[in-house]
DNA sequence: TTATGCAGTGAAAGCGCTGTCATATTCGAT
DNA sequence: ATCGAATATGACAGCGCTTTCACTGCATAA
């Protein structure tokens, strides 16, 4: 049985009001009195009891952050860069994962286990997902990454897509010469995947280029699927000297490879694009071409601002904007980088 | 301010006892009375209060998972199959990483926030690590993933390298007439690299093969240190049809890139194979074959064996083992799968 | 009738903490 | 000496819950 305070206000023949002042920096204690108390806390090594300070606070110090997966190179990095900001801004993270069969459940069952996290970060990628109707009854503070939940109020970090696919796309066109160039995207509901397109698809169109129904593709951002996609494809692809863009890296990898099976070189006879940035894009010859989306930064983000949410509950909502930026490598064939 | 159990006796007319006697599904409670309480809790929407339960049970239905870091697919593994079982046994899951700028603090941090998490599953991959230290003052259950610690009682739950590596190494010099196996692992004080290092050497010299000291290279489990590497010896390796052997998948990947760089053919000019069977393994042309490495079961079967200890604290502990198993695919040029 | 048992319920004591208010002590100024 | 302010500390009321114990009816047995 771990000490509590009344143990060490003993141990240091104070009152617990006068520990509990120590313990809290409040009020004027004399410093020998400290002194003393401190002394006890460190024999009995002495931590507060968590509950009973949440009780009397109202307040945890724990955030939750509700991903759809935790699988893959993508929200690795937002946990990543999430729990560093948590622990240095002094607070724990809770990580759930709403998809699998829990299916937003575990948004509801992290929420409504009522007052354990002081507010969440939750990011909604499938449009039509159950998790939005669930926020709704979310009664904490949230922020939502990577999406905008309609009519309602609240903080949000969200990533430009545009900004890098526009970047991307102009970059293919201008720079290599593209003429032709294959969009394989996520699944059709994938927010991610609709704002890209639909960049995609207004470059293109302002280039004069012809955006044909059959070169977009829609499979489930898994390399194994474009690596299938791709070897019934790659070598048309090449004879038309099309570019692929694919909507996130492991993709891009699968179509590579399948490339290379069929004696296809990237860059030279075909080149090949990604989306995220991810150390996949590094782990791949040639090294891909993409958008960098800053993960890390949006997860720390999102926790910052959702700590301020909780110091001022009354601020208006904000919404954040990272930008995503084009990275030249090899896979596109240029080296020769754009300045963005 | 969300309702108390104070509220819901009020609605139903009865007293906060028996609000909690329905709560708990304890003693007997009239079944009008209960179906006025429970309606009344829907009314309400009303949730205990974690905090106050907390204070009471002294529990809290928290697990903390403390790894090494949360980067790449090995952890992201672990951390979905530890999420999953926790969720399934009613737990939440608190992810934390020890490395990075805190190097075992949070581990005592996430621990010292006394009683937050019931108990933790500790990875301690780095055998000086101070986190083993830390762990003397854990003063809750805790399991150790993929480790030991001496001279303390604990349950823990590990990997069997030794199977899988030595399978691998007989697969190689067995049925692919490996006569020179090159071993590239990662840190000297990593304990996997120490294990599988040590199994590969006992198949050699059974196999009365030499083991020679430059054929062991000490890299960083990084793609890139991989790359670099291969990319000066692939040539040899290559002329002197020696294999590969990447304590992990990555680093096997980034040396096949470098062969295929060199135009050094895969598997046909050398053979590289992997560890752990991360999605990596078949995110590469030649797929990898590796060692499969029970990751997310490792994450489960940990939650699990804690969960156990929390319910019984006076068992004995367990060492749980996991078998690594050979995984053959195409990077080893026999497709040819031994029996494991 | 009185005793006995039992199902069903409420009152109240904490769990370990924070924060308010009251109290005790000191000290310079009257 | 006397007083007020400033300083330092303690007593105690909760926070929302669980749990023990006591109590009320009411049915059954003596």
């Amino acid at each position: 049985m771990p000490a509590s305070i009344e143990d060490v206000a003993q141990r240091a023949n104070v009152s617990i009001s006068t520990v509990s002042r120590v313990l809290n920096r409040r009020n004027i204690v004399n410093d020998k009195t400290r002194k003393r108390v401190e002394l006890a806390i460190q024999e009995l090594n002495y931590r507060p009891n968590v509950f009973a300070r949440g009780l009397m606070l109202q307040q945890s110090n724990i955030l939750g952050l509700v991903l759809p997966d935790l699988h893959g190179e993508f929200y690795s990095e937002i946990i990543r860069g999430a729990n560093l900001k948590a622990h240095e801004l002094g607070y724990q993270l809770m990580v759930s994962s709403a998809g699998g069969n829990n299916d937003g459940n575990s948004v509801l069952s992290a929420v409504s286990n009522h007052g354990l996290v002081d507010g969440i970060v939750v990011m909604v990628s499938d449009i039509d997902s159950k998790t939005k109707k669930t926020l709704d009854k979310v009664m904490i503070p949230f922020v939502v990454l990577d999406g905008q939940v309609e009519g309602m109020k609240h903080d949000s970090v969200v990533i430009d897509q545009r900004h890098g696919t526009e970047a991307m796309v102009r970059h293919l066109i201008q720079d290599c010469g593209a003429k032709r160039i294959v969009f394989v995207g996520g699944l059709k509901t994938n927010i991610d995947t609709i704002d890209r397109l639909e960049a995609y698809k207004d470059v293109m169109q302002r280039a004069s280029l012809p955006v044909s129904h059959d070169d977009v593709y829609h499979l489930d951002f898994s390399y194994e699927k474009a690596f299938l996609l791709a070897t019934n494809l790659v070598e048309d692809w090449a004879a038309t000297e099309a570019f692929v863009f694919a909507a996130n890296d492991e993709m891009a990898a699968g179509i590579i490879d399948a490339a290379i099976e069929k004696g296809i070189a990237v860059p030279d006879q075909l080149r090949v694009v990604g989306f995220d940035d991810t150390r996949i894009a590094q782990m791949t010859r040639p090294r891909l071409t993409t958008v960098h989306v800053p993960m890390s930064s949006m997860g720390a983000l999102a926790v910052e601002v959702l700590c301020q949410r909780l110091k001022d509950p009354q601020r208006p909502p904000t919404k954040l904007t990272l930008q995503s930026d084009l990275v030249v490598r090899e896979s596109c064939g240029t080296t020769h980088a754009e300045s963005v």
